[in-house]
DNA sequence: CCCAGTTTTTGAACTCGTTCAAAAAACTTC
DNA sequence: GAAGTTTTTTGAACGAGTTCAAAAACTGGG
């Protein structure tokens, strides 16, 4: 389940072509066909190469998945940035952001379990706090600072500097919820984003009291070691994800 | 990796005891080994039955571990019971249950990682919202119950009725971040501890206010029912696992 | 004590992720 | 265009979780 190396770049044309079939291949079938059925043998043998070609491609199945990450991440992106245009006001644009989000990655819902399930282990490239996935969630959590940018909002620069990653982090938990959530068109969701999104504005418009500003300095500077903690900024990680096997 | 079945009742004196031994162990294993060590092959080659006879009488490697959360709980509990009988703050009770929580999780860091790896699918036995973890999860829950039921702190009746649930997602991030956390002695994780409790306590004191009634209400309205939500009381899970498997 | 029914136990098989040595194809350089 | 090198591709194997039919052990009633 776990993996060694990562995928290995391609050095001619014929194995970009070959690595972009697989690819396509596998998030068809993912799609088609949900995670448990999407086995290695089978991406292969649809896409017409071997086993082991695939993995000289992908080092691992979670590899593979990686890039459906950047996929609903470009896909919800694009849905966003009309928004962002068009909304001026926070409490809005999140509202609008988050539903989206929902929306991107409805499709995936039957699997989506699973993606977040080798998520969770610290080791697995997967990870959204570990080094691998680290060019998406830059992508993601950009999305949120952009989010918060241009929004016209008193909101004091403290807050300001971290409120980005914050609401990241909110927008993960919302999909734990989502995955989580067998009600009909996840109307259980829908309604936990408007409720908190009201209450994630109103606690910002309470945390911007000039009276809260020692609970809020506190606060953010534990935010802020946390977020240093489980996001180191560079090298050695993913190469030694076997700690404990072998 | 995922299962059918759940655990085989034992019918005979003669299964309850191959069903302890091989039980026994497999934690033994777990402790020695970690995760990826700890075959079903290699724990029934060492309790001297037949691969097949372990599954007999657990469905799955993820059943065989789901007594690995009873047996820590256990022992933390038994650890804190008398942390409580001598303190009375609650500043001070949840910090200490806190920090034994760690000490009675560290000897096996190695392999929790792999545990909330499987605990994050909705669908698999160990996740701590589904049913299958329904008694263990209410015995944790409780100690927070405890902790916060004889705790003397002006604390309004709507926040201490939701409190001891808050507590207990409150240790599950706790323990989220500690499984990321590879610092020496895990300083970070009770660096993390010591200044969320204490941010906590001052949160308590803030939503304690009637100025913040208002806000408060709505908050404690949507945990509630979030935690309905995530939390049913009865049937149905744990034998569809396979919704889109096969 | 024997027999039918249950429960326990076995062992072989299957699937799937992963690895690896070696063959085939492509590319470089002279 | 031939020799050598690199990249791509293959196919067979291994390890681990899981399943299952059937053998073995056990049970209670006649």
């Amino acid at each position: 389940m776990k993996s060694g190396k990562k995928s290995t770049a391609t050095k001619t044309a014929k194995g970009e072509q070959t690595k972009a079939l697989i690819l396509n291949t596998a998030l068809e079938m993912l799609h088609e066909r949900g995670y448990q059925n999407t086995t290695m043998r089978a991406i292969a043998d649809k896409a017409g190469v071997s086993l082991g070609n695939a993995y000289h491609y992908f080092g691992s199945k979670d590899h593979l998945i990686q890039s459906f990450y950047h996929s609903t991440h470009e896909n919800h992106l694009q849905a966003s940035l009309p928004v962002l245009r068009r909304e001026s006001s926070l409490k809005a644009r999140l509202l609008s952001v988050m539903r989206l989000k929902i929306d991107t990655l409805e499709p995936y819902h039957e699997f989506a379990g699973v993606l977040f399930q080798t998520a969770a282990d610290p080791h697995s490239p997967l990870n959204p706090f570990a080094h691998a996935a680290e060019p998406v969630r830059r992508d993601s959590i950009k999305l949120f600072e952009d989010l918060v940018a241009d929004s016209k909002a008193r909101i004091p620069d403290d807050l300001r500097a971290e409120l980005p990653y914050l609401l990241w982090l909110y927008h993960m938990g919302i999909i734990l919820f989502w995955i989580h959530d067998t009600s009909r068109k996840r109307a259980r969701t829908f309604r936990l984003i408007d409720q908190t999104v009201d209450l994630l504005d109103k606690l910002i418009s309470l945390a911007s009291n000039p009276l809260m500003r020692p609970v809020r300095k506190k606060a953010l500077a534990l935010v802020a070691e946390l977020r240093d903690d489980l996001t180191p900024s560079s090298s050695d990680d993913d190469n030694e994800a076997e700690s404990e096997a072998q």
